[in-house]
DNA sequence: TAGTGGTCTAGACCACGAA
DNA sequence: TCGTGGTCTAGACCACTAT
């Protein structure tokens, strides 16, 4: 008795944590600026570390938040929009298409790959990978699938170096029918974390890409984003153009 | 001396116990299956409790695992591919859509979504609700906005059950022009997280809609997936076929 | 070398679902 | 009521970056 119901938290303390920092950063703080150590900010909130670094997570996973190790936690900018398709039906690495290739090799794809090639399971395909920089960043990496079928002319015996151009080439002169995407989450495997300045784990929007011609699946790719920083659009009739953060008490994400 | 680098494991433990899992996903369980509960797998790998529930944390995010509390954690089906557009081009609402409307109230926009719009900051706009059901799951909620001038015909003082229909129906009457979309990862609110069987601050695929109709952004759509069980497709050629779970070390995401 | 975030531990208690 | 996952604590040590 007398033990009235002062509060009715049930809110976990991290999420109101989240919301407190989320309002703090759009009132008090600057783009790129550097936030107080987490030991600083949990003694700061009354909190375990542990529990102040949930919200610190969320607020990283929503795109508000930057954190390097070594470094520290600085606000990040609003999320960049992405063109990610459809790109009026052309081929991969015709034109200008925002990607670099960085390297090429001829291996067996994995299971997931040759299901959507429709290869076997232990063919050879070229792998080509690329990365995609926006505003001096690396936002994406990909592996581009081309199974040898695709690009019959190709000839063998070729350096590193002309491999990429060579099947790129190639692929080119077969007539693009369409194509077609997926998106979902993932997290960062090793190599792609590595290439995207993050660590292993880190979330990603893994953009699966088929290409057809001659009534196969004559390409596919697998694109990898970083989540945190990537607003991926689809534009028919031109992306959503980037505004400037706006304050929003009710938003789910940037 | 005498201290020969036996392991260069640098891999964190989580990471590893990751991987060990997901192996064992594959290989000696079956969907639906339960597991064993936290604090036996934990023993069982001999890590504390706080360890294994990071790895366990990443495969849910990947969409191998659901947990649930006060029931366990048991094996995912792969995740459901979910067209999301573009659906030649038809007004959210009209024949049948793969939504359900929930209801409508009138309400000023948030900031974000007057950014969306164009409308001034405390204009007021229809609000619809709907949710998206598949294989009796719920996967998705959305708010439709549509600002007033949108439906210039529509009739005042409508009875609450009436307000979605009429203002479809009124919608409807616009040509629309094209649409235009944008994919980006977010955190369940709260009201989202419940309505989808969720915690709040699950991961979410934020889908953003615009549609053009009359020169202008005529409405506006902010649609909720859950990023565990969805993958989103866009479909030129038809969607993506989902193809039964396969084993795949090389794996990002289902 | 100092300071940051990242990992890990060994507990405790709470909220929820099913029996 | 019991077992589950969810939250939280107060530490410890490690890996990385900048100086």
């Amino acid at each position: 008795m007398g033990t009235t119901q002062l509060e009715a938290v049930q809110e976990p303390k991290y999420w109101h944590l989240k919301t407190v920092l989320n309002d703090a950063l759009d009132s008090e703080f600057e783009v790129g600026e550097i936030l107080p150590n987490e030991r600083d900010l949990a003694a700061r909130f009354g909190v375990a570390r542990a529990t102040l670094r949930q919200a610190l997570e969320q607020l990283e996973l929503e795109g508000r938040l930057q954190r390097r190790r070594g470094v520290g936690t600085t606000v990040a900018p609003p999320r960049m929009g992405v063109a990610v398709g459809p790109s009026s039906d052309v081929w991969p690495g015709a034109g200008r298409d925002a990607w670099r290739t960085i390297g090429c090799v001829e291996a067996v794809a994995p299971g997931s790959v040759a299901a959507l090639l429709g290869t076997g399971p232990d063919e050879t395909v070229h792998t080509i990978r690329r990365e995609r920089v926006m505003q001096g960043q690396p936002v994406a990496t990909e592996l581009l699938y081309v199974p040898p079928v695709s690009v019959p002319g190709l000839s063998a015996m070729l350096s590193p170096a002309a491999h990429a151009p060579a099947v790129l080439r190639e692929l080119h002169l077969l007539e693009l029918e369409g194509e077609d995407r997926a998106v979902e989450l993932g997290s960062a495997r090793a190599e792609d974390a590595k290439q995207l300045d993050r660590l292993p784990g880190a979330p990603v929007l893994v953009v699966t890409t088929r290409y057809f011609a001659q009534g196969r699946v004559a390409a596919a790719a697998v694109a990898t984003y970083r989540a945190d920083t990537c607003r991926l659009t689809f534009g028919h009739s031109g992306a959503i153009e980037v505004t400037h953060h706006q304050p929003d008490s009710d938003r789910q994400a940037s």
